[in-house]
DNA sequence: AGGCTTATCCAAATCGTTTTGAATAAGAAC
DNA sequence: GTTCTTATTCAAAACGATTTGGATAAGCCT
């Protein structure tokens, strides 16, 4: 409320000297400092933060663009980034800019928005591409940003992943190891990385065990989505005993279609999914999944952004992290060879290995 | 990228004059004008957002702050509200500032920050308290704000709200309708007002066909506790045979409850949520629910923000739009009466009846 | 021709900081 | 007593826009 000036000249001093002795220069006298100090504090001021950055050229805020899907909810995931990054960042007092654009025309427009109008300092990419036509934009445009995920280009570009690959082959292995020998994959568009991943590591356990790839269904990441092509693969000859789904909300969809056929999942049929939601939990039967530490990854991030900020280059800044995969009950043995082994897995999983890292 | 300054010399005028005629000033001649535009979009001239911001003495931005709670992830509802208002300020050319905090000491102080350190124009509020701290502090310091929600408070306060008591009411009274003589009510805190409407509905409807109060259960409103407190109640000597969530979250965890004790939910015990998140659908049974046009709710709600801002009073800006009830199957007839009485509403329900407004 | 509009342009002030480049005074060194 | 440090303070110039209050010149009227 109270500026400088009026500070100033309620101390009776200039406004120089009243700026550099709440800047802590050295320059200014021990007394006048205390006394500067003490009346900011009464008067309660603060710099304007506007004017502050206007002077600096900084805008003191960093961008995101949620995905603003016409009738779907925005994914949790989405939401739980956005909390990271919102804490993270406050601690370095940045401003989180939220806009949405629903994926499409609008979106690139809605990045040149925020780059060329200098409204931010950097971006959080979220759920990348593999061609990602907003990576090479601000890549040509030598803006800091940083992604959550990787994509298909040369240059270097700061990022923070989870090991997707891994993890779904990880799930793909036990599912082998529990007799599985027909396991369809429900992913996401082949244009989204994390699809990508996920699909790669499903297939190199697929490999690894000398197994066909089972069939594989696509559709947009929602419970709907999920619902449907279950329902398509359980009317497909080449009906699968298990099912990886990319993400936990088309996993909920899965095991609607599921309990719909009369199929029980777990028992019948495996199911699998991604993220940890915390429906998962809750689901019947619960969710077998993949958690990945989203708060902590948006932590990395923002560090890795204000680096990019201050001039670090993007070399060196790249990380992969294990995902961790979360037993419960709705993988379970193959069906064939339920009554000659011993069930493992199943319901009883979660009591037996509550949690287990990759 | 280039500054008016820059942008005036290159074309041999004074700043003023190309400020001015951007601005679309009468007072400069037309084929200046036109020489100025053109010069200015072929430079990809844009003012500086930070030095008009300066000047005019706003930010032009709009802040809402997220509860983080420390192990949860953030409830959809408040994703879909942000989604909302990021759409609706954005053709407003604001800016969304999303902070998060949890909710508690922390939170006030980044309120303070908001609004002593001038970081926003106004502010949006969601999940209101009955005394909530938030507001009164908006109050006093007479800035612009909006909620959704309402609150126990006498002085005016632009918002809108859903009419829970309304949509509980219907709900409750259809179970009644159904049968059903024993309802219980598995709430979210008293503090908050969403969940005193709703439990206001509830009691209304139940004194209306002249029946005592069932049980009720309180806590946060997550998955989890949906589930503790359901599985009390179903050890409770008072058993109810329908039982209202005041969140889609807490009814997720109810039904996990039921199965877990193996109950059927819609046939032995009913179970109606609030909130018709996308899991709703696919949940077993599909949940019976209640929904509100969040993404319009936002867009109202910037509106009356952006009339709050530019000096409009609060008085008459107060709105309470009808919830919609969603039948699906997880309510049907109360089970007593289910062998005398046709069934009706149950897993049929959705198909009689898609869709009906209260 | 002198006065009055009208049309067009611009210098300078302003928003609230930060920072550069002195200016001043006091004490130390010669 | 002069010069040189050192300590302290400040005026003024930025940052990039908007806006006020002229200034200038041309056209019109009497």
């Amino acid at each position: 409320m109270i500026s400088l000036k009026s500070l100033a000249a309620q101390l009776g001093l200039s406004i120089t000297t009243v700026s550099r002795a709440l800047a802590g220069y050295s320059d200014v006298a021990a007394s006048t400092r205390v006394r500067v100090e003490t009346a900011a504090s009464a008067a309660g001021y603060r710099p304007h933060p506007i004017a502050r950055r206007l002077k600096h050229g900084r805008s003191e805020a960093v961008g995101v663009v949620l995905p603003a899907e016409p009738g779907h909810f925005t994914d949790p995931f989405f939401t739980e980034l956005l909390v990271g990054l919102g804490e993270a960042l406050a601690r370095a007092d940045l401003d989180l800019l939220v806009t949405a654009a629903r994926p499409g025309a609008d979106e690139m427009k809605v990045y040149r928005r925020l780059v060329e109008g200098r409204r931010v300092d950097g971006i959080v990419l979220a759920r990348t591409r593999v061609k990602d036509e907003r990576i090479s934009y601000l890549l040509d445009r030598d803006f800091p940003f940083v992604t959550h995920g990787r994509a298909e280009e040369r240059r270097a570009y700061a990022h923070v992943d989870a090991d997707g690959t891994g993890a779904f082959a990880a799930a793909t292995q036990r599912l082998i190891e529990l007799g599985h020998r027909r396991i369809a994959l429900v992913n996401a568009p082949a244009s989204y990385m994390f699809a990508r991943h996920r699909e790669a590591g499903w297939r190199q356990a697929l490999a690894q065990a000398g197994l066909p790839e089972g069939p594989i269904r696509i559709g947009e990441a929602t419970e709907e989505t999920g619902f449907v092509l279950v329902r398509g693969l359980l009317e497909s000859k080449d009906r699968p005993s298990a099912i990886l789904c990319a993400t936990d909300r088309l996993a909920v969809g899965a095991l609607g279609a599921l309990t719909a056929s009369g199929v029980r999942a777990g028992r019948d049929i495996s199911v699998i999914g991604y993220d940890d939601l915390p429906i998962a939990t809750y689901t019947d039967p619960p969710l077998t999944t993949i958690a990945q530490p989203i708060r902590a990854m948006a932590g990395r991030l923002t560090e890795m952004l204000l680096a990019r900020i201050a001039g670090t280059p993007a070399d060196g800044l790249a990380e992969i992290w294990p995902a961790e995969l979360v037993l419960r009950a709705s993988h379970g043995p193959a069906p064939s060879t339920v009554s000659s082994k011993q069930h493992q897995g199943g319901i009883h999983a979660q009591k037996k290995e509550p949690r287990r890292h990759l």
